[in-house]
DNA sequence: TCTGGGGTCCTAGGACCC
DNA sequence: TCTGGGGTCCTAGGACCC
């Protein structure tokens, strides 16, 4: 076996409940104890402490259904508290650029990096700084999994969480035979970009498991499959096909949407609901200066129940604009034309497409002008101040369509009225 | 009673053009 | 009026991810 290797390396770095840990950091108190977090309107579990998923509680469990158990096994239980997470993500990520030659931000708790070094000891400990320095930095504990290629990396990262003897770091074996005896032990579902479905559909057609499916023939799961199926498939061979991709391109489109605390069931109930949607996506054009060439408006009733089930939908292609009026007439119209009375809805929500760059005003009619400057006043002053600041009359009449948030933090780190006290005794 | 939100990528099929 | 094949673009829907 070598452990020279000139195999470029990745890895997976990945935080360890990452919700759970950023309440944490605030809640030293809480370390042992079990900790769970909520969906939006306090809907699912979405992030377990250890303890959590030991009690056997799964990701995605309605709250109504385990939360006997929980309060039964003395859990703390939160609602989600995205400006807290959202932050402390910015802090890992930056900590992991300043430490790494280069780095992919995956997701608001992931990232791939690319780990210098010759060979896997050097790799390892270079890791296990890496591990250590977020932690001391940010108090977010992470897990990291190396290997030649993103879909082994994600693998590694799995055994780097499941296996207590790596203390958090694993390498996907390079001697062949040990590393085909993993993947024989690996189901399909745990592979990056294989969910249930695909699964089932390749076990029909003989392999059960990541060594199957990386000892196939690739043209043969092109076939049977697509190039993204054989794209995996040579990535577990070892073969990289999926690049580091530092820089993302910007985003085509943008969704906004909520479920309500409770059923909606008029238009000037759902209007307020979808008109703060509505202007959390006109914040994101402005802050990232686009403009929308067309939107959609969606609206539907709960998927879990049998009476009058209804998903409506309606778009709009419109000239490319930025201005939250012009907008609002827009999603307004289109959302009496999705509307059918009598009907319990539980979501709404708005979708902006056709994202462009803010064009420099040369086609500014007059007559928008000081519209432009009204919407250049409220951006500054939401910068300045925060974002509820300022809002339409209109969103704030009714507060039906809010979604529950009975457990949140306290936002620690981006509200200054929110700052945690330190006391002395 | 109570069941999240925000994305991407690929494919198939139709419209249209040369 | 008859005749063919191939390319591009768009959209809807499916699958997957965190």
């Amino acid at each position: 076996m070598s452990s020279t290797s000139s195999e470029p390396c990745l890895a997976l770095v990945d935080c360890n409940n990452f919700y759970v840990s950023c309440e944490r950091v605030f809640r030293p108190d809480l370390a042992k104890v079990p900790v769970a977090v909520l969906s939006n309107n306090d809907g699912c579990v979405i992030a377990r402490s250890e303890e959590v998923k030991q009690l056997g509680v799964a990701m995605g469990t309605p709250y109504f259904q385990c939360g006997p158990e929980l309060r039964r096994a003395g859990a703390v239980v939160f609602s989600s508290n995205y400006p807290l997470y959202g932050d402390f993500s910015q802090r890992v990520m930056q900590t992991l650029e300043a430490q790494c030659p280069r780095v992919e931000r995956y997701s608001i708790d992931e990232a791939f990096v690319e780990i210098p070094g010759s060979e896997q000891t050097e790799r390892e400990a270079f890791a296990r700084q890496l591990r250590e320095r977020v932690l001391r930095d940010t108090g977010i504990p992470v897990s990291i999994g190396l290997a030649p290629t993103k879909v082994l990396a994600k693998l590694a990262n799995r055994q780097a969480k499941r296996r207590k003897e790596a203390a958090g770091i694993w390498s996907m074996p390079d001697d062949p035979e040990i590393r085909q005896q993993q993947l024989s032990v690996t189901p399909l579902t745990d592979i990056w970009g294989i969910g249930r479905r695909w699964a089932r559909r390749l076990e029909t057609e003989g392999w059960q498991n990541a060594a199957d499916l990386a000892a196939a023939d690739p043209a043969m799961i092109r076939l049977v499959a697509n190039v993204v199926l054989q794209r995996i498939a040579l990535e577990l061979r070892g073969e990289p096909c999926l690049s580091l991709e530092e820089t993302s391109p910007p985003p085509r489109s943008l969704v906004r949407s909520r479920s309500f605390g409770q059923p909606l069931y008029q238009l000037t109930e759902l209007r307020p609901a979808l008109g703060r949607y509505l202007q959390r996506g006109w914040e994101h054009l402005r802050r990232h200066h686009l403009r929308a060439s067309g939107i959609q408006v969606f609206l539907h009733t709960s998927r879990f129940h049998r009476e009058v089930r209804y998903f409506g939908s309606r778009q709009a292609v419109i000239e490319p604009t930025d201005d939250l009026w012009e907008l609002q007439r827009c999603a307004f119209a289109l959302l009496q034309q999705a509307y059918r009375s009598g009907v319990a809805y539980t979501r709404c929500g708005v979708m902006l497409f056709g994202l462009e760059p803010d064009q420099p005003s040369w086609n500014m009619d007059t007559a928008w002008q000081p519209r432009a400057e009204l919407q250049q006043a409220i951006t500054g002053l939401q910068q300045r101040w925060g974002r509820n600041v300022l809002q339409l009359a209109h969103t704030l009449t009714a507060a039906k369509g809010l979604p529950l948030q009975q457990h949140r933090s306290p936002r620690y780190t981006t509200q200054w009225s929110e700052l945690p006290v330190i006391g002395l005794h």
